[in-house]
RNA sequence: UGACCCAUGGUGUAAUUGGCAACACGUCAGAUUUUGGUUCUGAAGAGUCCAGGUUCGAAACCUGGUGGGUCAACCA
């Protein structure tokens, strides 16, 4: 798009930044804005989590306000700091900076306390001493009301003694729970009697063995919300229903014209593949992967490891928006934001995958010349650099052919080519194994007079290879990265197990690559476009004397459309 | 036999709130190119889930359908 074109646009922005505006211009709550992000620490963060990422930070930035980094810790059971210290590295690597605002629902175990004893003595909340399958059962289904609790009625005093003796450690996990009175014929599962603390016997990471009972979600999240003074609390569209409830809790702990406010938006879906927390340790632990920063993951680690930048996961999260439909986005768009960003950042460089040798043979013995490349044609600030030439060089074996196809324009018997950077060379000969039927080196000569930059180097030819001077070439690895699942939405079949769609080909390990001199020292997460194949990163892998990359992206390949 | 939410090219989103359905990705064609990349130009592709209604005028508002999603964890 031009710039012109762009001016042209008139500004339009999504439903929530309307929302802000709106209340911003109401003046609610003296005119602040103020949001959270606030993950469970119990596994590592994915892309879906970048898209709420980028609203709650973005939000609060464009409009002057600030955002909370608030862990979701109200369940010991399955959390841990394991995941506290990757969800922070992430949260920063993506670009935001939560500043000295690093909270912990945790944090409020006290206040909360204080204030479920509040709705005791207010009668709004009560003691169920009833087994879980017996709650659940008098709870009703979606289109049948429930039950109300024999216990519901208790006297208050009953109430606070039993709760108090709760978090003493007299009784036994699961055997009481304190719920709120709210209405048990509502046609909101939510709001009948939710059950808004539980006894949980197992250390806290951060409480220790201070408590034995722990609030719900329900009961921690909007009350935090209200403690931090919280304006807009957005979330995903799942929690739509518990809205009631949140505004039912705010109602009752709110003193003045402050409330927090929850809007929900649409998740973020990728073809391809899945952000089920559970699932994608699934493939964890059952080994489907190489771990949660496996460069096929959807998870923040995995994509930077991947080769993905920040610039370009906020990129793509720009381009898709937030609404409130169900969505499921095309992978090919985030494949677009990365190879629009790399683009202009990536130094250019050889690098041969599936070598195959030139022999030119009219090129003298032991002679090496230094020709001169462009790192970065998009980028005239990235200069240029020297790579060696010599007699005998390695180029792709898809780029010779014994019989070419139509419009074909790269190296077969009589064709000529331009090494890039180099000169023009014209295939002669080739030798060919006639067991195996494989080439196994291609002779060609060379005219000195199309030395790139020379007097006849203006030589219209068809085709322009990537070269590796077989004597200096470095020896690399690269990992090849196809979709992980072959299905669009793998979790979403009803009768099939995702794991049934698994793609047998999702990696290709891919030794005895061959890549320029200079590669050597490259250090992992540094990222280059391997000229006509595609952007790649240095794995953390790599160890001196083997390199490894893992393939980002290809380059948009219309011959390989074409001959699809 | 419930409540709530949603429905615009293939995909994702717009339409300044009732005034010519636009943008991005993708697709196709052409130009440029020492990357079959990039860049540039152009094209095809929806008449806005359906049926009524309100209005001079509806993608938008109303009613009723249809289709999809969410909700019955002592998870978040």
């Amino acid at each position: 798009m031009t710039e012109e074109k762009r001016e042209e646009l008139k500004p339009s922005v999504s439903f929530i930044e309307q929302f802000i505006i709106d209340d911003l211009k109401e003046g609610k709550n003296q005119g602040r804005i103020h949001t959270r992000f606030p993950p469970e620490p119990n596994g590592y963060l994915h892309i879906g989590h970048a898209k709420a990422i980028c609203l709650d930070f973005g939000m609060a930035k464009k409009y002057g306000g600030k955002c909370n980094l608030r862990f979701d810790d109200t369940n010991p059971v399955k959390e841990d700091v394991e995941y506290i210290d990757s969800i922070k590295e992430d949260i920063q690597w993506l670009g935001f900076d939560w500043e000295e605002r690093e909270f912990y629902a945790s944090d409020y175990f006290g206040k909360l306390y204080e204030f479920a004893k509040e709705l005791i003595g207010r009668g709004l909340a009560y003691i169920d001493d009833q087994p879980a399958d017996i709650i659940s059962a008098q709870k009703g289904t979606p289109t049948a009301p429930g039950t109300e609790s024999p216990y519901r009625n208790r006297t208050i005093e009953e109430n606070l003694d039993l709760f108090e003796r709760m978090n003493k450690g007299e009784f036994d996990e699961g055997s009481r729970v304190l719920r709120a009175k709210v209405d048990m014929t509502s046609p909101n599962m939510h709001m009948r009697d939710p059950i808004i603390y539980r006894i949980i016997k197992s250390a806290h990471h951060r409480t220790g063995s201070a408590w034995n009972v722990y609030p719900m979600y329900d009961f921690a999240h909007g009350q935090s919300d209200y403690f931090e003074g919280i304006t807009h609390s957005l979330c995903t569209l799942e929690f739509e229903v518990h809205r009631p409830l949140y505004d039912w809790f705010i109602d009752q702990l709110k003193s003045d014209d402050y409330r927090p406010r929850q809007i929900e938006f649409n998740r973020l879906n990728l073809t391809y593949t899945m952000m089920s927390k559970r699932k994608l340790l699934e493939l964890v632990q059952e080994g489907k992967v190489r771990g949660w920063d496996d460069p096929r993951m959807p998870t923040i680690c995995g994509l930077r490891r991947r080769g993905y930048t920040p610039e370009s996961i906020r990129r793509f999260v720009d381009l898709i928006g937030y609404t409130k439909v169900e969505a499921i986005n095309d992978v090919l768009l985030l494949e677009h934001a990365i190879r629009d960003d790399l683009n202009i950042r990536a130094p250019r460089v050889f690098g041969v995958l599936n070598p195959l040798k030139v022999i030119i043979t009219n090129y003298p013995e032991g002679k090496v010349e230094e020709v001169t490349l462009i790192n970065n044609p998009e980028d005239e600030s990235q200069g240029s650099r020297n790579v060696p030439f010599s007699r005998e060089v390695l180029i792709e074996h898809d780029d010779f052919m014994e019989k070419p196809a139509n419009k074909y324009f790269r190296l077969a018997p009589g064709m000529e080519v331009r090494l890039k950077g180099a000169y023009i060379i014209k295939c002669e000969g080739f030798k060919k194994n006639e067991t195996t039927g494989d080439i196994e080196e291609v002779y060609c000569s060379y005219d000195p007079d199309t030395k790139s930059g020379g007097e006849a180097s203006n030589k219209k030819v068809k085709g322009t290879l990537h070269w590796v001077s077989a004597l200096h070439a470095v020896d690399a690895e690269v990992r090849l990265y196809d979709r992980l699942f072959d299905h669009e939405d793998p979790s979403g079949q009803k009768e099939d197990d995702y794991r049934s769609f698994l793609n047998p080909g999702s990696l290709k390990v891919l030794t005895g690559c061959k890549v320029e001199p200079a590669l050597a020292q490259a250090k992992p997460l540094d990222k280059f476009q391997f000229q006509r194949l595609g952007y790649f990163c240095v794995d953390y892998d790599s160890v001196p004397g083997k390199i490894v990359f893992n393939r980002t992206v290809s380059l948009k390949d219309t011959w390989g459309k074409m001959n699809k």
